[in-house]
DNA sequence: GAGCTGGATG
DNA sequence: CATCCAGCTC
């Protein structure tokens, strides 16, 4: 049986639900974890994923953050505010689809290195990983994904000395992802695409057309499920459209068995 | 020779750019007076209209009001500020083309009769007069146009009984504006239309669907150029489409010499 | 209901 | 550059 996964920053579903849908019936995929979608759950336009029969979770808050999983099969054990302190930001959200858990994350983005935002970044990474280890063994069919908001490795910049040491590439926050990297994920995207490439490109100067982006968008997975893994890339082309989110979606594309 | 003059409240010149560049290009008239361009000046898109062959006359501000004149025809003596006491409101301008006045005017709204605004309504209203009597005749070729934000008569109104007395119907501001027809207008639209017929609905509750509007746009001309006049009507077309003013446009048809 | 501003976040 | 919101007007 196909499994197929997307992560995607959309920056607003209000602002980006046209695109959404249209992705969608393009694309088919069996889940959909969205982050920043910037609604409250009573307004998230829950109906319009229904009527493509997709089932609907949402984390959602009023201005900034949110997150929300969209699945055909069934959504068990929803749950949001598991793990990170800062409960009044709506970052994260737990499903269980089949027996496969799929953590849905939008990890601080930590504004400049030397802030109190950038603090609770580093935490919010820490504290995911105990989170992870008092609850789940890497014998688990696990999924994390989402906005990480840390390029993780060289190859995950366009410019690494133009970016070493600001938001994003710092090394303390590198540092905190490979440490949750080490937990036992194995970076799906990474199987399959050895060379540059990124998810994000800011919307100032045109840096998507000059392709000066980042990869901060993720979708790791436990081995046993990696090797059930059979691609996995970076959808540019929803980028490339009219009124785009600045992220691309990433898709990863599993054969289960059953 | 064909003089093709239109009166439209856009509501936001910079949200309307493409619905009133298409109706340009469908309707081609010689004049287009626009009123609520809510843009300064110097943002307003000038180019544009250029690029269609129009010259262009602004008397814009940063939130509110704003009135602008294109011309296929040379646009002389422009002039704003010319009249109105509170010159911080940018709510008329003057332009001559050929040897025709032409005054664009966003009259005040008033909020309500029991407020300021409103005695800045009526003030404006007979101020207005005052400048036409000091400075014209009525055998001179003038026009006045614009949202006057006032339904004169009771077939301007979609309920009388309802708006009776409520702002835009308010018998003090229906005596101030007939006192300014009375100088000598013609209203061009009654030339040809007798039945009620509006030009305004509001945004809410379906009111253009249900057609519960007011007519407060008009042309007005002295009576040797409506005696020229051979056409005016509302084109509701324009409020049918998407993202639409409030507002229909207002079209006279003139035949003049030479 | 639909504009605009100004401040905040990314 | 592109969101959202609050507060304002019409």
């Amino acid at each position: 049986m196909r499994f197929k996964v997307v992560s995607w920053n959309v920056n607003s579903i209000r602002a980006r639900l046209e695109l959404v849908l249209d992705f969608l019936k393009a694309n088919q995929p069996d889940v959909l974890c969205m982050q920043e979608t910037k609604v409250e759950n009573v307004l998230f336009p829950k109906e319009a994923f229904e009527e493509l029969g997709y089932n609907v979770a949402t984390a959602g808050q009023k201005r900034f953050n949110g997150v929300a999983t969209v699945s055909k099969l069934n959504l068990e054990d929803i749950k949001t505010d598991f793990f990170d302190a800062e409960k009044d930001h709506k970052r994260s959200l737990l499903t269980k689809i089949n027996d496969i858990t799929i953590i849905n994350l939008y990890f601080p983005n930590g504004q400049a290195p030397d802030t109190e935002q950038f603090q609770y970044k580093l935490n919010f990474i820490y504290e995911l990983k105990s989170f992870l280890s008092k609850h789940y063994s890497i014998e688990d069919k696990l999924i994390i994904l989402g906005d990480f908001n840390v390029a993780m490795e060289e190859n995950d910049v366009y410019d690494v000395k133009q970016m070493e040491g600001k938001i994003g590439f710092h090394p303390e926050e590198r540092k905190a992802l490979k440490e949750l990297y080490s937990w036992g994920f194995v970076d799906l995207f990474r199987k399959f695409n050895k060379e540059k490439a990124f998810s994000w490109w800011d919307y100032r100067a045109a840096s998507f057309w000059k392709d000066r982006g980042l990869r901060i968008d993720y979708i790791w997975s436990t081995p046993t499920l990696a090797d059930k893994c059979k691609d996995c890339f970076i959808d540019k082309s929803y980028r490339r459209k009219k009124k785009p989110s600045d992220h691309a979606p990433v898709v990863a594309v599993f054969e289960l068995e059953g």
